[in-house]
DNA sequence: CATATAATAGCACATATGTTCGACAAAAAA
DNA sequence: TTTTTTGTCGAACATATGTGCTATTATATG
């Protein structure tokens, strides 16, 4: 996650390359956020880097590039959903997707998918599927659903008979009829895959 | 008014402001336009800012821009590919995918999918695919080529009786003998879809 | 040809800047 | 409570980097 302090540096560097043209030193930094140690600057720096906000190249000065610089938060990954756990809790967190969206949107998470039960509709194992929060699947949408509150899950949502279900996009699965152990979570909104 | 050395110069700079996202440093500059002495430089960006083609801070490092450069790093997303125009042409350029990669990479395109070619591997009409131009598809691998030069494609590539081939990934689409007609951009290596 | 202007080189200096290491306190987890 | 993680500081070090000065060579210009 990012802290406080890292959202202040990343905020700054985004600000100096914006007004700039070129990124604050770390010394820059250090002064600009209230820090009197160049190497926590340094500390947030390494995390900033590893959470993939910022880039660097080693004993370049200036040579800080952000992504962020159109936006301020990443999108959290959830992995794995801790039984009884909130969603939103740090357990299920296992990284975090730059979000490059044109406005700030709290509401959107990423999934990672797991197995291959939606592959007819191309979403593959280990897809990152985005998820936002404030939108309703409609019929015929791919949303994104806790099961027992312990389950993520991406299914199609269907209306068959008056009864809506989750409806997997391969022959293989059933269709899981939607009931009080199932929870919305949102509507799958865009989707990453790295090869 | 700009003499050669101080196009060549300001064509470095441009340069590396684009790929690296950071300005070079006068003794990096000194090394690349062949020069032996950084004040030969100082000397001609001391024009160059004059002539209102790049601006700079005092004692600050890698602190030039350029009014030639803007500061973006998206990666291109190409459409049409138009006949005879080569690949990178502004032709083609249909806009910009904003960059989320962990280092900054002027060897990626993207280019939009067109049709249900290739399918069967999860890349469905209008996915966009993120195409690294410094990579060659091995066998097994989806890479992306140019036909005739005028049409671009995403295909499997693999190797089969010593002859290599782009292989859709739908059955109703034939295999292409890859000869003089097809020219490699790349390889695939992420996916972005918009839902 | 003589002279001004444009390019180039070499070097040395000051400082801007990234990095490392050890220590320590606060907060969180076990 | 004990242990671990997180955040912080200070100082020292190595080097990356901008700048200034002088001298030399090429190119133009009168």
């Amino acid at each position: 996650m990012v802290s406080k302090k890292q959202e202040e540096i990343l905020n700054y560097i985004d600000k100096t390359i914006k007004s700039n043209g070129y990124s604050p030193t770390v010394r820059e930094i250090c002064e600009a956020v209230g820090l009197k140690s160049t190497s926590t600057v340094q500390y947030h720096l390494k995390k900033l880097i590893d959470l993939g906000f910022l880039n660097k190249s080693e004993n370049i000065s200036r040579s800080i590039t952000s992504r962020t610089v159109d936006s301020k938060y990443g999108i959290p990954i959830l992995g794995e959903i801790s039984a009884g756990q909130p969603l939103m809790a740090e357990e299920n967190y296992i990284g975090e997707l730059p979000y490059f969206g044109n406005e700030i949107n709290t509401e959107l998470i990423a999934l990672k998918i797991n197995g291959d039960s939606m592959i007819d509709a191309g979403l593959y194992n280990d897809d990152l599927v985005v998820i936002d929060k404030s939108m309703i699947p409609a019929d015929g949408d791919i949303g994104a659903f806790l099961i027992h509150n312990t389950e993520a899950t991406v299914k199609y949502v269907d209306t068959i008979a008056d009864k809506r279900y989750l409806i997997p996009a391969n022959k293989n699965y059933d269709n899981i009829e939607i009931d009080e152990n199932i929870t919305q979570i949102g509507k799958v909104v865009s989707l990453f895959r790295d090869m």
